[in-house]
DNA sequence: GTCTATAAGAAGATAGAC
DNA sequence: GTCTATCTTCTTATAGAC
């Protein structure tokens, strides 16, 4: 208990090297160096690259899984707790002007390889849009609720992808402060509607 | 003249491949068999894999740079030139629910790679926003024409990427709309402020 | 201009010693 | 649990015949 196993660290390595590089560009030897392994030692983890995908991408649910229940937890109302998702792209942003969004670039990577693990991956979307879902929920929007969580899912995607394109820190933070005045304007919707 | 040379099947094929299946996926077999000739005959056209990335970008500016001016001379006003590219997600809705957007993705997937080509790529994204921006500008919105480019740019962007994630006609009918209507608030934003 | 044959290397995956 | 050595397959790329 407590120690990091070899497993874990082979895992934690990939779920870096997959984000940074993409998954099928980063190869066995790239995950083994990272680690300080040989590539012979992998087989003993893992009996196939698609089952280190499938482990990073379980890391990734269930980091985001804590994530969430942080947000949840913290006391905010639900908007505050939606302004902590757009923030993302500010808590980020070095990273995602560098590789983009993790769950993006690896939701549209997997679309284009037509690799099994696509479900599992849009899961990661599935997640958050669900939690998204919930809060406006909670800020009255029960008709569309869903309809404002997709909403405001495309718009973080597009803000994350054009970061990475252009490099523009001015940008993110422009379309941050746009997403947060049109949820103030949602709960504005329902306050006054 | 008027014949549609090798080395012409061979990009646009490569082209659609790249778009369907990503850049690094397709080898060279997939686009001879595409074209159906030998693996051989390839470098007697393209000198390398890279040759032939330069050569389909070089054909989606030249394809783009012609919407785009077809948009121009329709004689519509800037505002209905803007609906034009709004619409592409419908009228190529099928293609982005499977492959996502090809100057998106294709973005992505350079930057992961840190391909030379990189910057090319990017230079659709430019043509788009710098045509977005006149438009933006025409309708008098001198002061953040280029913002509000970026920010049409980004929220299509997302549209796709998430369209493609959930494979959802609805949802991109429904953002269409509303980014049309934040179009005419914007157009409105100019006639009465 | 197109073909077959093949080189040279990297990838995922396995066998077996320690 | 970790290692070295090896296998097979796929990829880019080249050589040379037709």
């Amino acid at each position: 208990m407590g120690a990091i196993t070899t497993r874990e660290r082979i895992v934690e390595q990939a779920d870096r090297l997959f984000y940074e590089q993409g998954f099928e560009t980063t190869s066995f030897a790239d995950i083994a160096d990272a680690v300080g392994i040989s590539r012979g030692n992998f087989y003993h983890h893992f009996k196939s690259k698609d089952a280190i995908l499938d482990a990073v991408i379980a890391r990734r649910l269930a980091t985001t899984r804590t994530m969430l229940d942080a947000w949840q937890a913290a006391g905010d109302d639900p908007a505050g707790r939606v302004r902590c998702f757009i923030r993302i792209l500010i808590a980020n942003q070095a990273k995602i002007m560098l590789h983009g969004c993790p769950v993006g670039t690896l939701v549209t990577e997997l679309a284009k390889l037509n690799h099994p693990a696509q479900a599992q991956a849009n899961a990661l979307f599935t997640m958050f849009h669900d939690w998204l879902a919930e809060q406006f929920r909670r800020l009255g929007r029960e008709a569309d609720a869903t309809e404002l969580a997709m909403h405001l899912l495309a718009r973080s995607q597009g803000v994350a992808t054009l970061a990475s394109a252009f490099r523009d820190k001015a940008f993110i933070a422009a379309e941050v402060e746009d997403m947060c005045a049109w949820l103030d304007a949602q709960a504005r919707h329902h306050a006054t509607g």
